[in-house]
DNA sequence: TTAGGGTTAG
């Protein structure tokens, strides 16, 4: 018999003795059980050896099994139980929509959908929540509303299920009007529909939304639950509603709800974008049940404190707790990597991405177009964005911005162009980025047409940072007066960014005029701003006006501002090194003799120290001692002694970098052959071969 | 069959 079996199709075969013990109710009793594919290759041989096979019933409980219970991610083994039934009927369509839509084949679902309608499959009340739930997934508003006709012409259109789904569907499409309106014209509403609500206010970031509807909620005597205050959480995050998140916290621990990780999870975010991060700390310490969601979750509140080492720490702790990190949390490590200019740490967590193999999201290919470009690598940036499968204003805004920072103003606006071509719209952002490779090429005339096409095309209308974009680029073309012109018409009052843009170039061009104007306005908006009494001190120094650069700096002392000491950092090994000018907790005679050495090493090449950026009230000795003790001269270095030759040097430093050093770093990278990257508080410097990529002017 | 937490460019 058994040969006689394995050579005919199940449908000719004869009649079969059934098996006494196997079950008439296959369902629960067997086919719920199955935790494999191979238990249920056991039942189904079986039911097609016993012809059960051919009662639609079991056929249909075996695809729910294969489908939806057996815990695999593909559909294959459905998928073919599902194409030999005959004539599938609604459940079974059913059942393999609502598949699709669990297992994230949301397109899949709806191209079922759509087979439905075409092979004019009945819908019922079942088919649609699911079908809804994959144009949600899409966010495909025009399919959603397609459905929504289909759903009123088949007589659905006051079951509750569907309207709440419906209201979920159109609030996650941004339709946020429209799913009020299902919402309102219920007569009744359960909490399937309040929630719906909220999440999709929340997902569509109508936050102001979410908290009204919650006190409306609360006022008309409707008992909210979990779910609901996560979403409401999250509202109470964006909109640092610390009051109303105290509130929920309060309410969760007295009704013993803090045990539940979502809600625990939506807490700590809470405090953190409150601003309460260690707040959030021991909230995540008291956890008991943490998972990856509330480790990246914590990861991102220092991330965002910008408190990066932190984060780093925790996330090495995450390791250490066994944990697998997934794409969001290296989102936010990658990003701390990338404002510590941590680039060992940074490619490590790259390595590690394609080692597990991660899909490569937008958001984290942005994220580390940004690390590359951050630390200087911005061919490996370029390379990165070319690699993702797809990219949007994000990505592309920081490629601009990457390439306009590292030197390269022209390739920025290619890919701009590119961008354009590719009929990505740019935001306000996007100008920031192409008006700052303007800066950096001279284009004034072209800087002057982008800033106009903003508004005219886009309809962006400029912020301050355009402004202060704009007084960059005539600054630096030494359009000086031009520029100074450029702010006094400006329509919204100028800030200190804008002043200190231009004193910038005042600095550059040696304008002394204008300078003491920029000043005179910086000294009102912020007083206590050391970099500017410093800057003005240095425009007096470099036209021999020593006297009134004194007179400055003792202004600056005199009302108790005191200058912020610079500082560099490098990376070695994973490992990040600090200098600070003058004093030092590193090894100091090491790192002296090693300065000393490379400064005679570049006087012998032509170097001669301007001692204008020194602190000029010291004696002329002193100012040489003073500026060969720069920070950003110490690291390099130490950086010389530490690497190996021809390795390329790179510091991060918190203040702008001095002209003695630019000129000093020029010469080193000759003398040495090494690049040295220097990304300073504004811009970067890649020196090689004896100029820098900034062109002098920063 | 319907509702929930963490992420990117300045």
């Amino acid at each position: 018999m058994a040969t006689a079996l394995a050579h005919s199709p199940a449908k000719f075969l004869p009649p079969v003795t059934a098996i006494p013990q196997f079950p008439d109710d296959p369902k629960t009793l067997i086919l719920q059980q199955c935790k494999t594919t191979k238990d249920l290759n056991q039942v189904h041989a079986h039911l097609l050896k016993t012809r059960r096979y051919l009662d639609p019933t079991v056929t249909e409980n075996l695809l729910e099994s294969a489908a939806i219970l057996l815990p695999t991610t593909t559909m294959d083994y459905a998928l073919s139980i599902f194409d030999k039934i005959d004539h599938p009927d609604s459940s079974a369509y059913n059942v393999m929509i609502r598949a699709f839509t669990m297992k994230q084949f949301p397109y899949k679902a709806l191209l079922l959908f759509k087979q439905m309608l075409e092979n004019a499959v009945p819908f019922d009340e079942f088919t649609f929540p699911c079908t809804l739930k994959s144009c949600s997934r899409l966010r495909g508003k025009k399919e959603g509303k397609q459905i929504h006709a289909q759903i009123v012409k088949c007589g659905f259109g006051s079951n509750s299920v569907v309207l709440n789904t419906l209201i979920h569907m159109y609030a996650n499409c941004g339709e946020v009007e429209i799913a009020r309106k299902v919402f309102d014209g219920m007569p009744e509403r359960d909490i399937f529909a309040w929630n719906s609500l909220f999440s999709g206010y929340v997902k569509s970031g109508y936050y102001e939304d979410a908290v009204k509807l919650f006190y409306k909620m609360r006022t008309s005597g409707v008992r909210f639950n979990e779910i609901t205050l996560v979403s409401v959480l999250t509202a109470c995050g964006r909109l640092a509603d610390i009051e109303l998140g105290e509130w929920i916290a309060e309410y969760t621990r007295a009704n013993g709800l803090d045990v539940n990780v979502n809600l625990a999870t939506a807490l700590l975010d809470m405090y953190a974008k409150c601003g309460e991060v260690d707040k959030a700390r021991r909230l995540f310490d008291q956890m008991g049940r943490r998972d990856v969601v509330a480790w990246s979750a914590m990861i991102s509140g220092y991330s965002q404190a910008r408190r990066c080492k932190e984060a780093l720490q925790l996330f090495s702790e995450m390791q250490i707790a066994n944990l697998d990190p997934n794409e969001v949390t290296m989102v936010s490590v990658l990003s701390c990597c990338a404002v510590l200019g941590a680039l060992e740490t940074g490619k490590w967590v790259h390595l590690y991405i394609k080692k597990k193999r991660m899909k490569l999201t937008v958001t984290l290919g942005t994220a580390l177009i940004d690390l590359y470009a951050k630390c200087g690598q911005i061919n490996t940036a370029t390379e990165v964005f070319q690699m993702m499968p797809s990219k949007n204003v994000y990505s592309w805004t920081a490629l601009i911005q990457g390439l306009a920072n590292n030197g390269q103003g022209k390739k920025a606006l290619e890919f701009y162009q590119l961008m354009r071509e590719r009929n990505v719209k740019p935001n306000d952002v996007t100008f920031i980025g192409v008006l700052s490779a303007c800066s950096h090429v001279g284009l004034v005339e072209e800087g002057h047409d982008f800033f106009n096409s903003m508004g005219k095309e886009f309809g962006i209308e400029p912020r301050m940072e355009h402004y202060g974009c704009m007084v960059d680029i005539l600054g630096r073309a030494a359009l000086i007066k031009e520029a100074y012109q450029f702010i006094e018409k400006m329509p919204i009052q100028p800030n200190a960014v804008i002043w200190r843009t231009l004193l910038a170039s005042c600095r550059a061009h040696k304008n002394v005029e204008i300078g003491e104007k920029a000043v005179k306005q910086l000294v009102s908006l912020e007083p206590m701003h050391s970099g500017d009494y410093i800057l003005l001190s240095n425009i007096y120094a470099s036209v021999g006006r020593w006297e009134d650069a004194m007179r400055t700096r003792s202004r600056m002392k005199e009302k108790g501002i005191k200058k912020t000491p610079g500082c560099s950092s490098i990376e070695l090994d994973g490992e990040i090194y600090e200098f600070l000018a003058e004093e030092n907790a590193y090894p100091i005679k090491e790192v002296y003799c090693a300065t000393e050495d490379m400064i005679k090493q570049i006087k012998a090449a032509g170097y001669v120290p301007n001692t204008a950026d020194a602190r000029i009230d010291a004696e002329e000795d002193d100012k040489e001692a003073a500026v060969s003790h720069h920070s950003e001269k110490l690291a390099i270095a130490f950086g010389l002694i530490k690497t190996r030759p021809g390795t390329t040097i790179r510091i991060s430093k918190n203040l702008r970098v001095c002209t003695d050093c630019h000129n000093a770093a020029k010469i080193i990278s000759k003398v040495y052959n090494r690049e040295i990257v220097l990304r300073d508080r504004n811009r970067f410097h890649h020196f090689k071969e004896g100029s820098c990529s900034c062109n002098d002017y920063w």
